[in-house]
DNA sequence: CAGTTAATTAACATTTATGTTAATTATTGG
DNA sequence: CCAATAATTAACATAAATGTTAATTAACTG
């Protein structure tokens, strides 16, 4: 499985979107407030901590008994690096979206 | 589930991202075309297109008997505008790197 | 209109993912 | 050191994903 694969993986079931999510507004967290929130067990939500860190998309920190994660910058980027790199591809819509407008601007009423 | 865990899910399969990258170079292609390089039967092939159409990032158009396929754009645009509302936080690491890069400049050797 | 081609859908087997409870590991605090 | 807390790993059950072959649908072609 490529990098790429496995970041869209990781970020293909709504707990752990909704958990790098966290992470990106709130920063560091412990992975106990990330149970609180996922209306899940522990266990299920430490698996699906395993996932985005394998992914690289979280980086863990132990602080005594605690494991404290945070969205990590340089794997979200993969994503954005994919996305970007074919933006002349996903912007033909918006290109014809804004060639409409401009033609409605010109021809007004 | 969400459009945007859809898409994520869509592309986290090995064959399907292949797919994507495949109609986004080549333009429009039949399925046919798609199961030759896919290395698996038709039907499975067929099937991963339907979690593609369903995920709205392919387009299916008919003629005669064949299916011809095309990337979307507007489907693949959910996963750009989620990447770049985020950028804010996925460019924290570049900032650092251009940070480095900047000091080294401003004290050469 | 029977036969061929293109593709999908159905039925099935197998692997993978995901949640639960129970057990384990590791650290803190009396 | 023992009990409590935080989190993970193990074992297990069940649902979902993915591939195969067989059957079905639809459109050309002689």
């Amino acid at each position: 499985m490529t990098p790429l694969i496995r970041s869209f993986a990781a970020l293909a079931d709504p707990t752990r979107l909704n958990i790098i999510e966290q992470l990106m507004q709130s920063g560091e967290l412990p992975a106990g407030d990330l149970v609180k929130d996922a209306g899940m067990t522990a266990p299920a939500v430490s698996r699906h901590l395993k996932v985005l860190r394998e992914a690289g998309l979280v980086r863990q920190r132990i602080d005594g008994t605690r494991r404290l994660y945070s969205a990590n910058p340089d794997g979200l980027r993969l994503i954005s690096d994919w996305a970007i790199s074919r933006r002349a591809f996903w912007e033909q819509s918006l290109d014809r979206l804004e060639t409409a407008i401009l033609t409605e601007e010109r021809r007004p009423q």
